[in-house]
DNA sequence: AATGAATGAGTATTCATTCAT
DNA sequence: GATGAATGAATACTCATTCAT
């Protein structure tokens, strides 16, 4: 009566398959990327991707909502509760500054792709809409923070600074995706930091 | 014995498919445009493509090739010889301001889709190289006027300065292109202007 | 009133497209010959064909019809009253074997790919027997001359002897339309003259 | 895990495929078959062709390679280790002269539109030429058999013999293409055997 | 659960033929 | 007469999805 497989069994293998999913969506573009390539990719046949993902295109869907959260999830859970709202960020711009470039490339391809994507298709803008919120939630809420410890300037905006971090941070993965050396990003990321964190410490103190 | 149609009219007529070509690639992406929907959208059948252009792809590629330039060259044209650096770089942020923000999307889901399938294909790499090079230029070489003209600090790099002005329009282009507010676009690019030329100009006066 | 281009003028015309065409169906076959060859071959335009004849296969069907016979009827030509028919037998065959072994090969492939055609298509079927027959008359007609006048044994039969060359014949080209050495096929056809010829001549004189 | 169907059912729509595929091609000339035709010949639709074979080009060479030899090989198996030579070409003759003539033209106008075809395309070229040697190995080895039995005249040459034969069988080939009496076939098959065996064995017995 | 054979809709491309100029 | 632009039917091939085993 129990099922044959454990629930951590299947989470694992869909798990599995959304990493495949990623690579490949990335690295061939979703067009280009057939279920066969997925599935061999996990050394398992075509059937398995529909046992767990209703198609192609939920698969897609999933990929972006799932994988994209969780390297943001995986910061917060990093951040110990007496960080400061400084530390917090730099914490941040240290986890994108040193993620290996051909890694940040994937996702970056595969962001932009999804991106340009949901611009056309309704199903995907609904996705890709929660994901931008969750990200601009994720940077604000760490803004309000260090303006209420009074880290930060009491007239910063936690919206328009999220938004810009995101765009900036946007433009330079544009810059790179096409190719790019590693220490030009890192350079590139630096810059970054320290113009958007110095326009939000405290200017006169 | 004398062809049937002027030859204005044949390259009429290649405007015209272009035109179509880059609406329908903006519009749905390279893979989901049909040569079917792109001689539709002329009112003429599939083969009057395939006689001007020899295949999706090459037509795709000259899409990129003239269209893309073809701003670029416009403001070239305008440009009177009495204009000084400066003037220069205002026009060309005014043109920039001043496009119907449907249009630039149109423009920026194309440019974005051929920048992210360069990165996976090569020979569109080469035209995205050619066309990357031919817009640096055209603002490196405007800063050079200025420094030699001593309208502009003799320490700016023009091809710094050229880099992160691409850069920055992308990054806001990329904002964009999922939507948004003409005046928002607008005010954007105005903090653009004012950042960047204000970086350029003699800094003592 | 006169028409503007004289019938010879017309006739000159119709031939060069004869000769186009059948290069052309020779060297690429006759589904990968398209119109635009043919008229590229003669430097006019597609139409220029579709003034001549009706289509691509009536076009087909007339260089068979024309071109085939053409061999034939050059050699007749060259018959003197006073030849005899061993003669003129030997005339056959060492026009065969001196062709040049590009354009035997050339005729041969048309040929036989024809054949192959009529036996798929009724309309070539016609085509083809009207060749065959004329082309087995010609070898017959001289058998027959030949017995009348005594060159030939009297138990020689026309018919058959006309198959069994022109199945020879049919057999060698088979063999060099892949390719093959120009001395190899003379010395083939030389072996087939022997041979045939052997067969008719009076044995016991 | 293991597969749904046998390697047995595989190999065994892969041969009905091939069969479809000569019948097809035969009947209509590889030009004018289309994949369609061989899908819907089996009753199964066209996906099914690719699943086993590359393309239709591949299937067409595979036709050659496979059941070209087939016929051969099935000869081979049946000789007796006691057969002398004379008795195994006997067989040889036998079984070419008893083959039903409407396959025979079948296997014979797939057989001549491939060489045609070869003379044309390097790639067909090299398995016709595979082909080729094949078939002349065949011969040329029952021919050598024979001389070192002493049953054949030990001057005789196999390479020539079985050159010889094929060209006899081609030439009579050809001739059956367009159409002929099954009698007529096997009239002329008797008198190449006659002929042909004649010239091998020991004249002085 | 897993497999992978089968389906068939979808698409780029070619080319014979027509016909307005 | 001649041109060559335009048409559109025809066809190889791909791949997401289904489903019998």
């Amino acid at each position: 009566m129990s099922p044959k497989v454990s629930d951590a069994y299947k989470e694992e293998r869909r798990q599995s398959i959304l990493d495949v999913a990623l690579r490949c969506f990335a690295e061939k573009g979703y067009g280009s990327t057939t279920v066969d390539d997925i599935a061999a990719g996990l050394g398992v046949s075509k059937g398995v991707v529909y046992l767990y993902f209703a198609g192609k295109e939920e698969l897609y869907k999933q990929v972006m909502e799932e994988r994209m959260q969780q390297s943001i999830t995986g910061m917060k859970k990093r951040f110990r509760p007496e960080d400061g709202a400084e530390n917090k960020l730099r914490q941040v711009f240290h986890a994108f500054r040193n993620q290996s470039l051909p890694e940040l490339k994937r996702l970056l391809a595969f962001y932009l792709e999804f991106w340009l994507e949901s611009s056309r298709r309704e199903d995907l803008k609904a996705v890709m809409d929660r994901q931008s919120t969750y990200a601009e939630d994720f940077i604000a809420s760490i803004v309000e923070e260090g303006i209420r410890s009074g880290e930060f300037r009491p007239d910063a905006d936690p919206a328009d600074f999220s938004a810009l971090f995101w765009a900036t941070r946007d433009g330079i993965a544009l810059q790179f995706v096409g190719g790019g050396e590693d220490a030009d990003y890192r350079k590139r990321m630096e810059a970054m930091e320290r113009t958007l964190l110095g326009s939000l410490l405290q200017s006169g103190k």
